[in-house]
DNA sequence: AATTGTTTCAATCGATTGTTTAATTTATAT
DNA sequence: ATATAAATTAAACAATCGATTGAAACAATT
């Protein structure tokens, strides 16, 4: 009747809802009845599509990933013919775009960096698909950075101190909007901590 | 009858046990039932003692405060004939220490590191009487070590990066694991981090 | 129009959780 | 010894969650 507005098909409307709830509130805490109440859908729905709430939450990270992957092509936003410095700077200005912005293309990055503390059963792929490559890949600019000579230990670890530095402003964020006792990021805010973690992780591999 | 052995209170009993489980697990994961059963007590006992769940789980952090601040005074292990590079060092390495080491006297540690990623209604007493106290001593030494021009903002986004490190190799210990093809840290592979740590960050903060 | 397959729905199941109860046992004090 | 209080227990309660059911509504095909 109402028929000239086509609808979306639900179990992509499913799709859109359960991936922000589950980023959101993390999958333990994300409830079906929310997202189908979100959703404006019946609570057997995800079941009957998706059969069960682990293959919901799979099908999400499927789902979002391509949306990532298509804007954020694997290379990082780095030219080959960039500084190795310039590529560590892009490198950690995409990671920290990856879980920060708004909107749906942000929200692989979040599933994924709520993976890192309260990992859950599609962790062991998730490393495998993306986690890993993406640590292959700092390593390799760092390494273009600290010089080959430099042991395989010494790379991963500055590669840990990174990833740790832009993990804990989104992680744990509750800790830091306390401490500066203001809620949220501002535009600013995150300019600035992308900045001060590229000077900051810069100086720290420079070879003495 | 059997009394010529003191038997441990129970009160304490349970603290011991719920301390622990609420490290392992978690506060939303850890159960009363698995915390009963391991003390071997009665499943009603905790409610009798402490109320409810909550009330437990304050209770604990008391507890194991108590425990914490009596084996690491608040010095951080610094003293003040120490030169700021020194401080900074003892800093990190008793900052690991307080939520790596086995035993009780880093159970306070492990709790704490958790409120950073799953918060629980204790976290903004926790931020102010440690976490905070804990921001403030760091900044200290890194403004002795920047000089005092150094503008507050810049002081605060270091501290992050510091804690940050630390927090990552506890926090996001699934990944690393798989990263590593390996469970569990050494006592070699944290005295590596630990002093990979320091000097990142204290190269990190050169001025240039 | 009848049949078949798909989708939607309210209702409910079974398991787990924190919490409470009411009865019993143990300890303490008079 | 007896009375009172404290501690312990098994059982159940209430709420929540993921999952399932079977009937109804809808669409498509024959």
């Amino acid at each position: 009747m109402n028929s000239k507005i086509k609808e979306k098909p639900k179990v992509e409307l499913i799709l859109e809802t359960a991936g922000e709830v589950f980023a959101e509130q993390g999958y333990n805490k994300a409830t079906i009845r929310d997202i189908c109440k979100r959703s404006g859908v019946n609570l057997a729905a995800i079941n009957y599509y998706f059969g069960d709430k682990e293959r919901l939450y799979l099908t999400v990270l499927k789902y979002y990933r391509e949306l990532a992957i298509q804007k954020y092509p694997l290379t990082f936003g780095i030219n080959e013919t960039d500084t190795p410095e310039e590529k560590l700077s892009n490198f950690i200005h995409t990671f920290i775009c990856r879980f920060l912005e708004e909107g749906k293309t942000a929200l692989f990055g979040k599933l994924l960096a709520r993976e890192f503390t309260e990992s859950t059963g599609a962790l062991d792929v998730l490393v495998e698909d993306f986690i890993r490559p993406t640590f292959i890949k700092l390593s390799s600019i760092i390494r273009e950075i600290m010089g080959n000579k430099s042991p395989d230990k010494k790379v991963e670890l500055c590669a840990m101190s990174i990833i740790g530095q832009c993990l804990y402003f989104r992680n744990a964020r509750p800790v830091v909007f306390r401490l500066r006792h203001k809620e949220g990021y501002t535009d600013k805010d995150i300019k600035e901590i992308t900045k001060h973690i590229i000077n900051f992780s810069l100086k720290g591999l420079v070879n003495n």
